[in-house]
RNA sequence: GCCCCGGUAGCUCAGUGGAUAGAGCAGCGGCCUUCUAAGCCGUUUGUCGGAGGUUCGAGUCCUCUCCGGGGCGCCA
C-alpha cells in the first residue's frame, strides 16, 4: 500500500487550512469550490511549494488577495506542515515545509515512491499496433507499439485492469489480403523459375519474395503446385504474424490478446452487430445499402455498413470488434491508431453508440507520422512498392552503431517516448543514428549508473536518515524531484501523455548530476549528512530505476 | 472545399490560465591526484508563425490568417 504524496499531503493541508478559516467566518463559503493547485515555484523564488490560491479565490469572492492571504495565515501555521508561508505578487503564497513534514514524506518515498492507486479503477482494453499481417513492423508503427506499452504499464501502475490487445486484419475476403496472396504466389512461381505475372498494384519488396521462397523450400514444388491462392493467403499470413510478433517481442512489447477479424465473421457477430444497430434506430437505407448515422458524431457523411450486395463492411466487423470487447467487461476501451485514422474516430464513435455502449468510454488516440527520409527527402511508406523502413533495419543499424542490442532498442524506445504523440517525426537513419550517440537515453542512464557506483563505494544508507539535513538548493531541488514521480504517474494515468515521462527521467538526471558535482556523499567527518545523502541517492536509484522500467528502458548498473 | 496535427533558442523538443518561457544537443571558455568527464560550472541565443479578442494575468483559451504534414472509398 503506497503512502500519500507529499504533493498531496502539502494540497491537503492547504484544503484543510482553507475548511478552517471558513468555519470560522474569516473566508467565504465560496472559496470551497476553488481547486487547490499546488506546484514547485519558479526557479528563482525561494520556497518549497507554492499556490495560487489567492488568485483563484480573489475571483470568485471579489475579496483582494492579501487579505485573502491575511485570513488564511493563521491556519496554514497551525497545521504544523510549514515553517513558512510568505506572500508575493501578484498574489501567489509560497511555502517552506517543515523538517518533520520532509522527514516522513521522504522517508515513505525511500520505502515505496509509487503512486496512490485510483479509486475507481476501470478495466481497460488498450488495442495498438493492429497493423495489416501482409507486413514487417515499420517505424511508424513501432511508435504505436511503445506508446500503447507504456500507457498500458501506467494505467496498470495505479491500479487499472490492463489488456493488451493487437486485432489482426486477416479477414479472407479483404482485397488487401487476397492481393497480398496473389503476389505472394507470384514471387513463389519465380523462385520456381515458372513463368507468371505480378498481379496489378502487387505486393514488391525484399520481405515478400523472402516469404516466397520460405514457403518453397518448407512446402516444395510438387506440393505448391496444386495449392490455390488461399492457401498462399493464409500461409503467408500466419509468417508474417509470426514475423510482427517477434520483431515485438524483441523491441519489449507484448500482447494478452490476439484478437483475430475473421473470427467474428465465422462466428456471426458483425451480422450480430447489423440487427443490434438496425434495432437500436442508427442506420438508415439509402441506395440499396445500410448507413451508419455517424454524421450526428461529427462525420462528414454516413457510412455504409451493409452493402448494397449484402456484404457488410470493415467498419461493421470493426464495430462488432469493439462491442466484443465491451462485452468481455471492458469499460474503457483505448485505441491507439495512427495519423490516417482520424477521420475514422467518428465511425467508431457511432458504432459503439449504436451498439448502446457509451462513445465517451471510447479513446481513440492518435500518434502523428512517421516519415521515412531517403537521400535528404521525405518518401512514403508503402508496403505495396517494397518501400519500407523497418524496425529491425533501424534496431540492427543502430546495434552495430552503439555495439550493442540492448543499447539500440533502448535509443529507440526513448526517442519515440521523448515527444509527444502529436508531433511529427522525420526519420532520417543516418541521423537517427548520429542522433542516438546524443541521445538523452543515455543522460539519464548514466545518472542511474552514477547512483550505483556511489552506493557500492559508500555502502548503503542506515535506517532513519535526517533528511532535513539535505540543505543546498542541489538537494532539496532533487529530493522534490524524486518526490512527485507518483504524482507524475497519476497525471500520465489521465491524459495518456506517456513522453512526460521521459522527460521527467532527463530532469530527474540533469537534478542528480548537478548534485553529484556539488555534494560528496562519501564524508568521513560527518556521518549524519553522509547518510542523508546516501538515502538521497538511493532514492533516486529507485526513482530512475521505476521511471525507466515504466518507459521499458534499461537502467544500467555501470557504463 | 471539409477535418485532424504541428509552428517556442542554431538543431531536436518540453511547457496543468500564473511569477523573469525551460531542457537535451550543437557553439564558446573553464573543471579529472579524492564517490564513473556518457559528467559539471560559466557563457551566448527567443517578434513563443502573424493579427485581433477574452482575462487581474495568454506560449497556453476564442476568432481570423500564413506556412508545413496528414486524412476525407459500398477499400481495409
Amino acid at each position: 500500500m503506497a503512502h500519500q504524496s507529499l504533493s498531496q499531503a502539502v494540497t491537503n493541508a492547504v484544503a484543510q487550512a482553507i475548511q478552517l478559516a471558513v468555519v470560522d467566518g474569516e473566508l467565504p463559503t465560496s472559496v470551497l469550490d476553488v481547486p487547490v493547485d499546488i506546484k514547485r515555484p519558479s526557479q528563482n523564488v525561494a520556497g518549497d511549494y507554492a499556490t495560487t490560491f489567492c488568485l483563484q479565490a480573489a475571483k470568485t469572492s471579489g475579496l483582494s488577495t492579501s487579505v485573502i492571504f491575511e485570513a488564511l495565515l493563521p491556519y496554514l501555521e497551525q497545521t504544523g506542515f510549514f515553517t513558512s508561508a510568505a506572500f508575493a505578487q501578484p498574489g501567489f503564497i509560497n511555502f517552506e515545509l517543515s523538517p518533520a513534514a520532509i522527514d516522513t514524506y521522504a522517508s515513505y518515498a525511500l520505502h515505496d515512491n509509487a503512486p496512490t492507486m485510483v479509486e475507481d479503477p476501470h478495466t481497460y482494453n488498450v488495442e495498438y499496433v493492429s497493423v495489416n499481417p501482409n507486413g514487417p513492423i515499420t517505424v511508424a508503427a513501432a511508435r504505436g507499439a511503445v506508446i500503447g506499452d507504456v500507457l498500458s504499464r501506467v494505467l496498470k501502475t495505479v491500479g487499472h485492469d490492463v489488456t493488451r490487445e493487437y486485432y489482426v486484419n486477416d479477414g479472407v475476403n479483404s482485397e488487401q489480403m487476397r492481393l497480398f496472396g496473389k503476389s505472394v504466389k507470384h514471387h513463389a512461381w519465380t523462385a520456381l523459375e515458372i513463368p507468371s505475372s505480378m498481379p496489378a498494384n502487387g505486393y514488391q519488396g525484399a520481405y515478400v519474395e523472402a516469404i516466397a521462397k520460405a514457403m518453397v523450400s518448407k512446402y516444395g514444388k510438387d506440393f505448391l503446385l496444386e495449392q490455390d491462392v488461399a492457401f498462399f493467403q493464409s500461409t503467408a499470413q500466419a509468417m508474417m504474424i509470426a514475423q510482427q510478433k517477434s520483431e515485438l517481442a524483441g523491441f519489449g512489447v507484448e500482447f494478452d490478446v490476439w484478437s483475430h477479424e475473421q473470427e467474428l465473421y465465422e462466428s456471426g457477430k458483425d451480422i450480430a452487430t447489423l440487427a443490434k444497430m438496425k434495432e437500436s434506430g442508427a442506420l438508415v437505407e439509402k441506395e440499396g445499402a445500410l448507413w451508419l448515422n455517424s454524421s450526428a458524431f461529427g462525420d462528414q457523411e454516413n457510412r455504409v455498413v451493409l452493402r448494397s450486395d449484402g456484404r457488410p463492411t470493415y467498419v461493421a466487423g470493426d464495430i462488432a470488434y469493439h462491442w466484443d470487447k465491451y462485452q468481455r467487461g471492458h469499460d474503457r476501451l483505448i485505441d491507439l491508431l495512427g495519423p490516417d485514422h482520424h477521420g475514422y474516430i467518428p465511425r467508431l464513435k457511432a458504432g459503439v453508440a449504436a451498439v448502446g455502449e457509451d462513445p465517451d468510454t471510447l479513446f481513440v488516440l492518435i500518434f502523428q507520422a512517421v516519415r521515412f527520409i531517403k537521400d535528404g527527402e521525405a518518401v512514403l511508406m508503402r508496403k505495396r512498392d517494397g518501400n519500407l523502413y523497418t524496425l529491425s533495419d533501424l534496431t540492427e543499424e543502430l546495434a552495430i552503431e552503439l555495439g550493442s542490442a540492448q543499447a539500440a532498442k533502448d535509443v529507440v524506445r526513448f526517442f519515440y517516448l521523448y515527444m509527444s504523440a502529436n508531433k511529427h517525426v522525420d526519420f532520417d537513419l543516418s541521423l537517427a543514428v548520429k542522433q542516438a550517440a546524443e541521445n538523452p537515453c543515455f543522460y539519464a542512464q548514466y545518472a542511474h549508473a552514477r547512483c550505483c557506483s556511489v552506493l557500492t563505494k559508500a555502502g548503503e544508507p542506515e535506517p532513519g536518515a535526517q533528511w532535513a539535513l539535505l540543505s543546498t538548493a542541489q538537494e532539496k531541488t532533487l529530493l522534490f524531484k524524486c518526490l512527485e514521480l507518483p504524482a507524475e504517474i497519476t497525471r500520465v494515468a489521465e491524459d495518456y501523455g506517456v513522453h512526460r515521462l521521459a522527460h521527467y527521467a532527463v530532469d530527474t538526471a540533469k537534478l542528480y548530476h548537478a548534485f553529484y558535482e556539488h555534494c560528496k556523499v562519501i564524508l568521513p567527518d560527518n556521518p549524519k549528512l553522509s547518510n542523508a545523502r546516501k538515502a538521497l541517492v538511493l532514492l533516486v536509484k529507485q526513482t530512475l530505476a521505476s521511471v525507466l522500467g515504466i518507459l521499458g528502458v534499461s537502467a544500467p548498473e555501470t557504463m
